[in-house]
DNA sequence: AATGAATGAGGATTCATTCAT
DNA sequence: GATGAATGAATCCTCATTCAT
């Protein structure tokens, strides 16, 4: 065990613990000491990775927001036909880690936290940009307005991943979801 | 103007306080001492009256809702077509002070308070059913399969509300909003 | 006792709890709990009244300039020739509580914390400037260089101040202190 | 160079580190980390070498000291005449290093350092005895109360430089303040 | 000789809430 | 009906210090 090159295993702990206690608290009210006792530090460690508590969470967004890209790639990788694109976009909106009630729930304070924090609104903005853009692409040979179409469907993801956080109980149903926006693009396209 | 008054006339001001704070804000980091000041009360008084902060946070977003009802039902009582009912429904979701950048932070906020709020939770939902229900209501001569176009417009209406949410500039286009709601139904429908 | 206008009240306890307290501790190290607590109040109250530790800080400066100003004046009266007025200052510069140990203490570390607020230097130069101006108004009937000898007894008047702050045991012997600077007024003007 | 050696530089280039730290900050408010990433070595190794932050101040207090008493030796070995020793002295109060801004800054925290710590204490003790007793020196074959005067013109040593250390611009201006020192003994011998 | 890792203790600050008047 | 006064509890953050390597 190496005794140096703890900073990457650390940050990688609390930054899972962040996205988990934000998860289970269901809000940006989470304290530092709670995230560093799950991550199994003290709160001062916390700080010495990262600084602050914002950039603990900014830290916590973007590695959602990877594992998001990461799984878009991966389920694009696969796909061959432009409707399996779009059906790879839908089900990686729904798939796996991103749609579990921890990141669902992350996601949603992340959205509050960018009414006051321009890095965070910044990165959900990139989010929102990279979804549009990747359903458009794939939306392109199928219709003359791949934009408009683009832009509603990934309107109908943000609005059923926000609906799902409200789900009385049980986890989140991605089959279905992913569905949904299939339906939708199927009658669009129509 | 009867002594008894005061307290209705108090507690409006602090509901409407409490919704431009968190809408200025971007969060419920407000202050009960903030949401007072603005009310032009003393903090003790909106305790007061409300008891604790959460339940004047609750009550702004019971008044967020009835002024949606209201709305909506002011829009339905025009309509005289299934097509116009559901036109109304869209734009009272994106009309009037129900989608100024005020009251779309406040939702925003609501969403992530009901996560640890049972009666948050519960209002959320009532509103949720509430819109399925007469976007149903109005799709049901038109379709086969209400329910399932109504619950897809539900989660539009939702997505496009966060999406505004995050708009880099100016307040949001109602107008544009419920025109997407319409395209989606129109060719849901087709 | 009127409930109100506990605010002046508090807000001098604090003042002279703060004077105090860096006196006993010998410098800025002192908690805002520290003070309070010999204020007979909560840390909170002190905040709630002052905003921040450097605020409270310069209020006890502020203090102990005016206690200061106010003993200079009130000697300065009752002096009737030139060379009384000298003396009235300096007399004034080590009475009172103006030279006890505390205060001696709390000068000192102002003299830090001059060093990084910009608010502390703006006083401490007035409280300098005014020395001057007033032994250079007291020397103008005695000498035709007025300004070079009141700058050099300005410093060393500092000078003895400082030099007792280190004083091994005792309280500051302030008449003797006085003394020396009268006879160094005396062989300049000699 | 023997690796032995390395202890001796570490140590000098934390306790230089550290005067120019406390320069910088204008008071004893440096952290040892401060200090040590200036020093290019980690706070550990402060630690290691010093024991602890109050004995890394003092060995750079000890460190000031003794370049004081290094440039008075050096200056009162070239002076012939009672006169120009006392005048070696006070240039030596007010020359090179000793007058800088840091040193300035550093005096005066070593003041404060001093109302708490009684080993700080004892080393300005003596400093200002040392002084006392090179102008005694000097001063003896000049006048009937060397002592008297002597305690006097240290007085006013240590308040110009107290003054200095609030001066609103610029370097401060030695020559100017060690004649100013010169101008008193002039008139308290004449 | 030197350091990265880690923390305990402490401190300023905030805020919902209570209460006497 | 209304508020100034007051606080306990909590939170972020800092930092000297320790220790294994």
């Amino acid at each position: 065990m190496p005794r140096t090159g703890m900073m990457a295993i650390r940050k990688d702990a609390l930054v899972n613990a962040t996205i988990s206690e934000i998860g289970r608290a269901g809000s940006l009210d989470v304290t530092v000491g709670q995230i560093a006792k799950v991550a199994g530090v003290s709160s001062a460690l916390a700080h010495h990775y990262f600084g602050s508590k914002d950039d603990l969470l900014l830290a916590a967004m973007r590695a959602i927001l990877r594992e998001f890209g990461a799984a878009a790639r991966a389920e694009l990788a696969k796909a061959t036909t432009p409707m399996q694109r779009l059906d790879a976009i839908a089900r990686a909106s729904f798939g796996g880690k991103n749609f579990s009630p921890d990141v669902v729930s992350a996601w949603l304070t992340f959205y509050v936290m960018a009414q006051r924090d321009a890095e965070a609104a910044r990165l959900l903005r990139v989010y929102q940009h990279r979804l549009v853009s990747n359903l458009t692409h794939g939306l392109r040979p199928l219709t003359s307005e791949p934009q408009r179409i683009a832009e509603t469907a990934a309107a109908l993801i943000d609005g059923l991943y926000i609906r799902h956080a409200l789900a009385e109980v049980g986890p989140p149903d991605g089959t279905a979801a992913a569905a949904r926006v299939m339906d939708y693009l199927n009658v669009a396209l129509a």
